[in-house]
DNA sequence: ATGTTC
């Protein structure tokens, strides 16, 4: 029996959302989920998927990753791509936190090394990367400045001296997508990002100081520079107020438009345009200045990181070792091509809570990781693990090369806290060996572990599934939270 | 996720 009257099980780690599930669908739904993470799907979630099938121009299917949960009109965990002539964009098929998404940095040192001084790490860390609802930064934005981070996104940060030329290798589109437009966002958007830039944020975003608990495929974790033991460092974090505030002005400006397109909305969280329409290419201008404000985030955050390392270690550049591994995005809508029954077609693929995972071969990854395939960063919860997967070429057939993104809401943000009640979050991760530090007082209770669906059952549907392939296991060992 | 309800 289906735990989701309507659904059909295809397999082991798919299920089938038929069309008709909801009015007007012109494709099916798949949602990647094995008969555990099955029990734990919400109706809603299952009924956005459906509601993304009804909308104009969507090639091949609605999709949905093992990490699905209710978002805001598509599904977080959510996979859509559109024809660029014929279909839409929509800014909730992209998120509010726009390029929200993950860098992963190695190190040359060991687990055994930093564990005496975990907590004087943490401490500096957290004195060095701001953090915290509405947290500003070191960094105060000129008008000329705030175009440039817009245009040319972690390549601005490297200028400015926050990490090496040689980092923009190692992240996705190289941390810069052309073509964003500094006028098609808002006076208000740029009043919000103006003093966020090189901040953490709060919520589920974090820095994470993890070492490498498991290799199922060494030789693939080689060329990625990891091996067991060695410690690692996860940031986790997006465009912050900047790009929230470009995707709310874009909804209000798509509900009012997509009237005027004849465009019929089951929800009108779905708000979209055609993607050609003058509406539809401002939003997607602006998201790319978002997507690029997040990647030189992230840069600054890395080079902040790089330093307290340096200093505490008192090691030199080259003896620390701290490079990228790999940087992705979580929340984007990427113009790409793929192949649609033998024909090679030109598509808006929305990922919003999902991860681009590439086969080896893929002309637009970097030469290093050609004969891998393309690094994907799986943050877990807090007191649990992490994992890096490779991308594989069925992702390219059945998901418009995409997997999913992390562990994924259990509860609530109020259910968590209502069941943190009484509990000392910080406590009980110390009691498993993981240091926390944490600016807002109620976030360590959103975030706690059981909030979170367990992440090592996610990633095992997506590689038993066959779109991703795990290569890590990275496991925490202590954290700085917003 | 978010100047956590413009």
């Amino acid at each position: 029996m289906p735990k989701i009257e309507g659904t059909e099980r295809i397999d082991l780690y798919r299920i089938r959302v038929p069309k008709g599930f909801v009015p007007g669908m012109k494709t099916e739904g798949i949602i990647f989920v094995d008969e555990t993470l099955e029990q734990e799907l919400e109706l809603e979630s299952v009924r956005q998927v459906a509601n993304v099938a009804t909308l104009p121009g969507i090639v091949g299917k609605s999709l949905a990753m093992p990490d699905i949960h209710t978002g805001y009109g598509f599904p977080i965990g959510g996979v859509a791509a559109f024809d660029v002539e014929e279909g839409v964009i929509s800014p909730g098929g992209v998120g509010y936190d726009i390029n929200c998404g993950v860098r992963l940095l190695k190190s040359n040192l060991t687990k055994e090394e930093v564990e005496p001084k975990i907590r004087e790490l943490i401490d500096l860390l957290y004195a060095h990367i701001p953090s915290g609802v509405g947290s500003t930064g070191k960094i105060k934005l000129s008008p000329k400045d705030e175009r440039e981070v817009i245009k040319k996104g972690a390549i601005w940060a490297v200028e400015q001296g926050f990490g090496d030329a040689e980092d923009l290798q190692r992240i996705e589109s190289h941390g810069c997508l052309e073509g964003a437009d500094p006028d098609a966002i808002s006076q208000k958007a740029y009043e919000r990002g103006r003093a966020q830039q090189g901040t953490l944020g709060s919520g589920n975003h974090f820095l994470e100081v993890q070492y490498v608990a498991e290799v199922y495929e060494p030789e693939i974790a080689t060329v990625m520079g990891l091996s067991k033991g060695q410690v690692t460092v996860m940031i986790h974090t997006g465009s912050r107020g900047f790009g929230h505030q470009i995707c709310d002005d874009y909804v209000r400006v798509m509900l009012q438009a997509a009237k005027k397109y004849g465009i019929e909305l089951p929800d009108k969280e779905l708000a979209c345009v055609p993607f050609r329409s003058r509406e539809g290419q401002q939003y997607f201008s602006a998201m790319k200045g978002a997507a690029n404000y997040a990647w030189a985030n992230r840069q600054c955050l890395m080079h902040w990181t790089r330093e307290v390392f340096l200093r505490l270690f008192n090691l030199s550049p080259k003896d620390l070792g701290m490079k990228v591994v790999f940087d992705v995005a979580h929340n984007i809508a990427k113009e790409e091509f793929h192949f649609i029954n033998g024909e090679r077609k030109r598509l808006i693929v929305h990922r919003k809570g999902a991860t681009r995972a590439f086969p080896n071969g893929h002309p637009e990854l970097p030469d290093c990781y050609k004969d891998i395939g393309q690094p994907v960063l799986i943050p877990g919860d807090m007191g649990r693990v992490s994992f890096v997967l490779v991308g594989l070429p069925k992702a390219m057939e059945e998901t418009f090369g995409s997997t999913c993104h992390g562990a994924g809401r259990l509860l609530s943000r109020n259910q968590a806290i209502k069941q943190a009640r009484g509990r000392s979050i910080k406590q009980e991760l110390a009691e498993r060996g993981i240091i926390v530090r944490s600016a807002g007082k109620e976030t360590l209770a959103e975030e706690m572990p059981d909030a979170y669906k367990d992440v090592s059952n996610v990633v095992d549907v997506v590689h038993n599934a066959g779109i991703a392939r795990k290569i890590v296991k990275l496991k925490p060992m202590g954290v700085i939270k917003g």
